[in-house]
RNA sequence: GCGCCAGUAGCUCAGUUGGAUAGAGCAACUGCCUUCUAAGCAGUAGGCCAGGGGUUCGAGUCCCUUCUGGCGUACCA
């Protein structure tokens, strides 16, 4: 639970309030005034550890020179059994800290003491909060697009966790409506086209194109032969459709599960229509007098709420559309499973729903706080082969599945990969991905891994265990490199708060790239094997800590952390 | 037309609630393995942060505007 970047930065804030409060008794700045700023840490070494504004910000209110400010405070600031070692007064007048052995000891141990638990902090308080994500249409195999979803969602379930949420993985499967119709249609067709000839059925005009289709048809041919034959189309789409969703989800599971995806609940759509909660919720906001009806069809007044247009709940044939099912599913999660929020992972083709679906959730009548229903869109993969942009279409079967990804690159190299800001467009190149190797960043990570790993090993030939923080001398790691890669090693708390804050995954990604980074830096400019026992030992802790570390980010984002390259 | 997201090195992208001289990887070039894993490290080169205004001590970051690209604007989901 503890933060050590927030504790270094809490502390410079008390300092300098402090020795505020001295300078200003001693009458050498004005008293009266509120001295804030904001503490960060500068991109560049030499402007400190830690750097304050505060001088610049108070400027203004205590009508002195900033650079004048900052050396009184300079002058009144007591170090004294602090984090820091030492402090200037830089520039137009920032502060600059510098961090003492102290500190460096407390991260350290932190890591120590924590364990695998080490980068988990409590913004979430225990709050429930349901991810749904991939929900790929059941209709057919998954895309590359839903790799992306399939990451992003369970790596930030990972982080929500990691940040004190109480989270819950959820998959929607659509499994009725249009396109599940369509679905059996094209099924029945091939399944035809199998026993009568190509030539001898017409295929639906939007069907499904794909060779899983065909396949299913197979499947079922093999299975059954021919009964089907003289069975109503009707009969027989419906049979086909158990059939082939059946069939689909457990190949889903299957793959996701490669993906190492697992969920807590599939949640079938079907159940909605079943328990006749779509046609309560409809109900519900017709009796609320949001609805009104037009050409045989039920609308919803969306624009009411904002929206730039209305919604068709129930069509004029009697069914209902995926708006109304959206709504009943939404109002299950809050108000029939009680979650305190819920996060979906959407695809940027749906971003304009997104929007105006969060302004209906808002509705009064449904009693719902929509601002506890969050999405977090990502932009669409482009992928590319030879330099041309590949179009990728379900309905049409030329998609490159997920699992054919799997094959390709496998699992680390796929989620480390797809782990990148969701809102950014994703170039994915076809040619660079089956080459993808040493090119790949996931391997420079896992490589420090092993590395490391390695290193213990030869180190406990020799005699050498991994020694306790209370064991060794910390100020003997006195080296950029070794202060800069503690610094690191200090920053995954912050950084899974953040992450979870902006719902950014990724950012776990670039952290354990940059600690990778810095421990290479370090184990090529400071030797272990062969150094002065006590460097030694202080800098086998060090390393100690950042195997530990490497390998719980990697498990936040699902990434193996291998003991051997 | 309107709405959402984006535009930073040749390519892919970072850039922490506005901070000091804009960073990394890949590609290019130069070095480093008789010593802990060279899937590594050190270095060189590469920039009108899409353009133009504004806000202030200070802007890649905030506001306005123009341009470019992606997506949306279905009785599909």
């Amino acid at each position: 639970m503890l933060n050590l970047i927030e504790s270094a930065k809490q502390e410079i804030n008390a300092l300098l309030s402090a020795a505020y409060e001295k300078a200003a008794a001693e009458g050498q700045l004005p008293s009266g005034a509120d001295i804030q700023g904001i503490v960060e840490i500068p991109k560049d070494v030499k402007n400190g550890d830690y750097a304050a504004n505060h001088a610049l910000a108070g400027a203004k209110q205590m009508k002195m020179p900033p650079r004048k400010i900052a050396e009184i405070l300079l002058e009144n600031i007591d170090l004294q059994g602090s984090f820091f070692s030492s402090v200037d007064v830089a520039g137009p007048g920032f502060i600059n800290f510098w961090l003492s052995p102290k500190w460096y000891a407390q991260v350290l141990a932190a890591v120590e003491t924590q364990g695998e638990d080490y980068g988990r902090v409590n913004i979430g308080d225990g709050e429930r909060v349901m991810v749904e994500f991939v929900s790929a249409n059941p209709t057919g195999p998954m895309t590359i697009g839903n790799a992306r979803g399939g990451v992003l969602g369970d790596s930030l379930a990972a982080v929500l966790e990691r940040a004190g949420y109480n989270v819950w993985r959820e998959f929607y499967v659509n499994d009725a409506g249009n396109q599940v119709d369509l679905f059996g249609k094209s099924i029945e067709a091939r399944y035809l086209q199998l026993i009568l000839g190509e030539d001898a059925v017409q295929f639906p005009e939007n069907g499904y194109h794909g060779d899983d289709i065909r396949e299913l048809a197979r499947l079922i041919y093999e299975k059954d032969g021919d009964i089907y034959l003289h069975r109503p189309s009707e009969e027989r789409c419906v049979a086909f459709i158990d059939f082939g969703l059946c069939h689909n989800i457990e190949l889903m599971k299957k793959h996701l599960e490669r993906y190492r995806i697992h969920y807590d609940q599939w949640f079938f759509e079907s159940s909605l229509h079943e328990s006749g909660y779509v046609e309560e919720t409809v109900q519900l906001l017709t009796d609320a007098g949001y609805t009104y009806e037009k050409d045989g069809a039920i609308w919803l007044r969306n624009t009411d709420f904002g929206a730039d247009k209305d919604e068709v709940l129930r069509r004029a044939n009697g069914f209902y559309t995926y708006y109304a099912v959206d709504i009943a599913y939404h109002r299950n999660k809050f108000v029939v499973r009680g979650f305190d929020r819920c996060i979906d992972v959407w695809g940027a083709d749906h971003h304009g729903h997104a929007i105006r679906f969060k302004r209906t959730m808002s509705a009064p009548a449904l009693g719902i706080d929509g601002d506890k229903l969050d999405f977090l869109i990502m932009q669409m993969v482009r992928l590319t082969r030879n330099g041309e942009t590949v179009k990728v279409s379900k309905r049409t079967g030329k998609a490159l599945t997920l699992n054919d990804l799997l094959d390709e690159i496998g699992a680390d190299a796929c989620r480390f990969f797809f782990n990148a800001k969701p809102d950014t467009h994703l170039d994915f190149d076809l040619d660079l991905a089956v080459r993808q190797d040493s090119e790949n960043p996931v391997y420079y990570v896992q490589y420090a891994h092993a590395r490391i790993c390695s290193l213990l090993n030869t180190m406990a030939e020799e005699g050498y265990a991994v020694p306790k923080v209370s064991e060794i001398d910390v100020s003997l790691l006195d080296t950029e490199q070794e202060r800069e890669l503690t610094k690191q090693i200090s920053a995954l708390p912050e950084e899974i708060k953040l992450a979870a804050r902006d719902y950014d995954p990724s950012r776990i990604n670039r952290y354990v790239i940059e600690l990778a980074a810095r421990f290479h830096r370090f184990y090529n400019s400071c030797r272990i094997k062969g150094a002065e026992p006590g460097l030694l030992e202080a800098r086998l802790k060090l390393a100690g800590t950042v195997k530990s570390v490497l390998a719980t980010s990697l498990s936040i984002l699902g990434v193996s952390a291998p003991e051997k390259m």
